[in-house]
DNA sequence: GAGCACTGC
C-alpha cells in the first residue's frame, strides 16, 4: 500500500506508545481503588465517551493526590467531562467555590463552555460560564464551571494570590507550554504548599507528563506512597495512523511534498490530504506547483485534485474554503502552515504530509527582540500533526525525512519561556510578588542571558529599581497592562507630553497586524496603494496609524464597513483597535491619568521615544541602518511608509522581523537629541556622536 | 520588496 520511496516503520502505529509508557508508571505509583457510586442523571451520550469509564478513577486520584496529570488524546472528552464529574462529586459544595479551566485559545474557552452548558441544559453564564478578554459570561453566585484563557487566570492571581475562589483548577493543553501556563505552574507550586485543599488537574498530550509530575511532586523521599502528584492516562477516540518515512533525506521539502501528494493521489483510495509547511510563501508556491502539475490529470480512482492554501493572513473567505467538503470527483489537498496543527481542525483528512519544519519565535539577545526562525519540529509536534489524519478513519502520515533523522529530533518543542522575549513575563512575575525572578521555580528555566536582558530593559524603562523591585507607581501600573513594557512605558509617560489619548490610539493600532488590505496585484493593488498614501505622513508609521485611526473614528456615523472597503482597511481590525483603545483609556482613567488630546506631532514623537528608546537606529554610510547599541545592520520593512521615502538619519522602531535581512517594522523618525534628553542613562553623548 | 500560531482588565 505504501507509496514508493517510503519505508514502512517497524510496527509503529503512533498512538499507543505514550499511553503504554504512562500507564505503567501510574500503576507503579498507586493501587487503584474503584468506588462504585452509581452515576445518576448523566446523558447516555456522555457515558459513551472514552473518558466515562475512568470517571471514578479520576475522582479517586484527586482525593489521593493534590496534582493529577491526565494524559489523553484529543477526542477523549476530558476538557468537557472532567469539570462536570467534579461538580457532580461535590467539589463545589462550599459557598462560592468553582472549578476553573484554562485554555490557551479564546475559541477553545468559549466553545467548550457552550458545549458543557448545553449538556447541562443551562443557559450560558449560570452553572457554566467563561471569561476571556473583552468577553465574560459568568455569575459570581451561580457559576460552578468557568472556562477561561490562561492570561485571565494570571490576572486573577494578581488580585487573589491563593485563588480562593477555586476548589479545583484544571490546566488544559499544558503540553503547548505557553509562557502564561509556565507562569501559572510556577506559582501554582507555591499556592499548593499553602492551600492543601486545592486540587490541580493538568491535561497534557505528550511525553512531558513525567517531567511535570516531578515538578509538582512535593515528596522528596523514596517512599512513593507519599507522592503528591500522579499521572493517569485516558484513551482517545482517534483512529490509528500509519507512518511512512523517506529512504533518503530530501533536499527540498516543498518539492518533495508536491511529489508525495501526486504519488499518493494516484495510488491511494479517496480521502483528503493535509500538507504542513512553514510559511505563506511556501504554501502559495506549493499550491501553484500542484495546480500546474495536475491540470486535467485523473488518478486511477477517477479523482482530480483540489489544492487549497491555509494560513493565518489569508482573507477569511478564503480560509473558510478549506472546511468545505470536497466536491464529487475531487480530492481536497489543504496546504497549511502550523495553523492546522492545533488552532483549526479540518474534518475528513486521511493523509498528512509533514515537512518536519515550523517557524518559531526565538529571542535574540543581541537585538533584544524576537525573530521568526524556520526550525525542525519536535517528535511531539510530529505526533500531533500525524494525529490530524486519524480523526474520522484510519489514516496515513508521510514524514519527509528518514526515520533515523526523525529519531534524532528533540522530543518536545522548547517551551515559549525558553525561546521568547521575557520582559512582559518578568514584569508580570514581579507584580505577582516574585521579587527575585532568577530564583523563581520555572517549570523550565529560561536562558539566564534572556532573563538578564529583560531585567536590564525593565530597569532602563524605569519599571524596576536598583534592587530589582517594581517601582511605584510606574512599574506597578505597567505590569497591569497586557502590552509590551516599551509600549506601556510610552503610555504612562504620555502625561508628561500631554498626549495620552493619541498614544493610546497608536498602541491600540500596533496590536493589530496588517490593517491595510493588500489585494493580489493589478488595478486593485494600485488603488490600494493610492488609498494608503492618503494616510501616510513623513514622520513614520506610528503617526500614519494614528491618522488612520482618527479618520476611522470620524467616519463612524456613516456606513463604516463600506468606508473601510473603499480605503482597503480591515474593518474587523479597526473595530478591535477601537476596543483596545477604549480599554487603555479606561486603565489610564483608573490611574488618574488625564485623557489629553494633542495635535502636537513633535510631542507625540518625543513620547514615542520615551518608550521605544532602546530600539533606536541611525542611517549608516553603508546604506543601511545600524542599531546604536551593538551596531547590528537593519533595513526598513517594505510595509513601512518610510520604505518609499528618503531614508531619515535617525529612527526608533517597534519590532524587528528577521528574514534574509533584519527589517524594522513600525518606525518613527526622530531627532537624536531626544535620545540624549529622554534616555541619558541609556545612551551616552559619545555613543550618539560616534554614530552620527 | 515581505508576514508561524496564540494570548492579555
Amino acid at each position: 500500500m505504501s507509496a514508493k520511496g517510503f519505508l514502512k516503520p517497524k510496527d509503529d502505529d503512533f498512538i499507543p506508545w505514550t499511553e503504554d509508557k504512562l500507564d505503567v508508571d501510574a500503576q507503579k505509583d498507586t493501587t487503584f481503588v474503584y468506588n462504585s457510586t452509581p452515576s445518576l442523571g448523566l446523558a447516555a451520550q456522555r457515558q459513551k465517551l472514552p473518558i466515562f469509564k475512568t470517571r471514578d478513577h479520576i475522582l479517586y486520584m484527586l482525593e489521593q493526590f493534590q496534582v493529577v496529570i491526565i494524559v489523553g488524546e484529543t477526542g477523549s472528552g476530558k476538557s468537557t467531562q472532567i469539570p462536570q464529574y467534579l461538580v457532580e462529586a461535590g467539589w463545589c459544595q462550599e459557598e462560592g467555590q468553582m472549578i476553573g479551566i484554562t485554555e490557551p485559545r479564546r475559541v477553545a474557552a468559549t466553545t467548550l463552555a457552550a458545549r458543557v452548558a448545553e449538556e447541562k441544559h443551562c443557559p450560558m453564564g449560570e452553572l457554566v460560564g467563561y471569561s476571556i478578554r473583552f468577553d465574560e459570561w459568568f455569575d459570581r453566585a451561580k457559576t460552578k464551571i468557568k472556562y477561561m484563557t490562561e492570561g485571565i487566570l494570571v490576572r486573577e492571581m494578581m488580585g487573589d494570590p491563593l485563588l480562593k475562589l477555586y476548589s479545583v483548577i484544571m490546566l488544559d493543553e499544558v503540553h503547548e507550554r505557553t509562557a502564561q501556563i509556565d507562569i501559572i505552574m510556577g506559582l501554582m507550586k507555591k499556592i499548593l504548599r499553602k492551600r492543601r485543599d486545592l486540587r490541580v488537574i493538568i491535561s497534557s498530550a505528550t511525553v512531558d507528563a513525567e517531567y511535570i509530575r516531578d515538578f509538582f511532586n512535593a515528596n522528596r523521599t523514596k517512599d512513593v506512597s507519599k507522592d503528591t502528584a500522579a499521572i493517569m492516562s485516558i484513551s482517545g477516540s482517534n483512529f490509528s495512523v500509519e507512518v511512512f518515512y523517506l529512504n533518503e533525506p530530501c533536499p527540498n521539502y516543498v518539492q518533495s511534498a508536491v511529489e508525495t501528494v501526486l504519488k499518493l493521489h494516484e495510488r491511494e483510495p479517496p480521502g483528503d490530504v493535509l500538507v504542513f509547511l512553514t510559511g505563506m510563501d511556501e504554501v502559495d508556491h506549493c499550491v501553484t506547483l500542484l495546480k500546474e502539475r495536475t491540470s486535467n490529470k485523473h488518478s486511477k480512482h477517477g479523482l482530480k485534485i483540489w489544492p487549497l492554501p491555509m494560513y493565518g493572513s489569508l482573507p477569511p473567505q478564503d480560509q473558510l474554503k478549506v472546511f468545505r467538503p470536497s466536491l464529487r470527483g475531487y480530492r481536497k489537498i489543504v496546504v497549511a502552515t502550523n495553523i492546522a496543527e492545533t488552532s483549526i481542525t479540518i474534518e475528513g483528512i486521511v493523509y498528512v504530509i509533514d515537512s518536519g519544519f515550523v517557524k518559531l519565535k526565538w529571542y535574540n539577545a543581541d537585538t533584544n527582540v524576537d525573530a521568526l526562525i524556520v526550525t525542525e519540529i519536535s517528535q511531539a509536534s510530529a505526533e500531533q500533526r500525524a494525529g490530524r489524519a486519524g480523526r474520522t478513519r484510519p489514516g496515513q502520515c508521510y514524514r519527509l525525512c528518514r526515520e533515523d533523522d526523525f529519531q534524532k529530533l528533540p522530543l518536545n518543542t522548547p517551551p515559549e519561556m525558553q525561546r521568547t522575549d521575557l520582559s512582559t513575563a518578568v514584569l508580570q512575575l514581579k507584580a505577582l510578588g516574585i521579587d527575585n525572578v532568577v530564583r523563581f521555580e520555572f517549570p523550565s528555566a529560561p536562558p539566564s542571558k534572556n532573563l538578564m536582558a529583560s531585567l536590564e530593559l525593565l530597569y532602563a524603562l524605569g519599571a524596576i529599581d536598583d534592587n530589582g523591585l517594581l517601582t511605584k507607581p510606574l512599574g506597578e501600573n505597567m505590569s497591569e497592562l497586557p502590552i509590551h513594557p516599551t509600549l506601556s512605558k510610552m503610555l504612562f509617560s504620555s502625561t508628561k507630553f500631554k498626549c495620552s489619548r493619541e498614544i493610546a490610539a497608536i498602541i491600540a493600532m500596533l496590536q493589530i497586524e496588517n490593517i491595510f488590505i493588500k489585494p493580489p496585484g493589478g488595478q486593485a493593488g494600485n488603488r490600494a496603494r493610492v488609498m494608503k498614501r492618503k494616510f501616510e505622513v513623513a514622520e513614520g508609521d506610528h503617526l500614519t496609524l494614528l491618522n488612520v485611526f482618527n479618520t476611522y473614528l470620524k467616519q463612524k456615523q456613516w456606513d463604516i464597513k463600506l468606508w473601510c472597503q473603499q480605503h482597503f482597511l480591515k474593518y474587523k481590525g479597526l473595530k478591535r483597535a477601537e476596543q483596545l483603545f477604549e480599554q487603555l483609556v479606561r486603565t489610564l482613567k483608573r490611574y488618574d491619568v488625564p485623557i489629553q488630546y494633542s495635535s502636537d506631532m513633535d510631542e507625540i514623537r518625543r513620547c514615542i521615544v520615551s518608550g521605544l528608546f532602546p530600539n533606536a537606529a541611525y542611517y549608516h554610510m553603508s546604506g543601511s541602518y545600524r542599531t546604536i547599541r551593538g551596531d547590528i545592520p537593519l533595513s526598513v520593512h517594505p510595509t513601512s511608509v518610510l520604505y518609499t521615502l528618503k531614508q531619515p538619519s535617525w529612527v526608533v522602531f517597534t519590532e524587528l522581523a528577521h528574514s534574509k535581512k533584519v527589517h524594522m517594522k513600525d518606525i518613527t523618525v526622530i531627532d537624536p537629541t531626544w535620545l540624549e534628553i529622554l534616555a541619558p542613562h541609556y545612551y551616552q553623548k559619545t555613543t550618539l556622536q560616534r554614530s552620527h
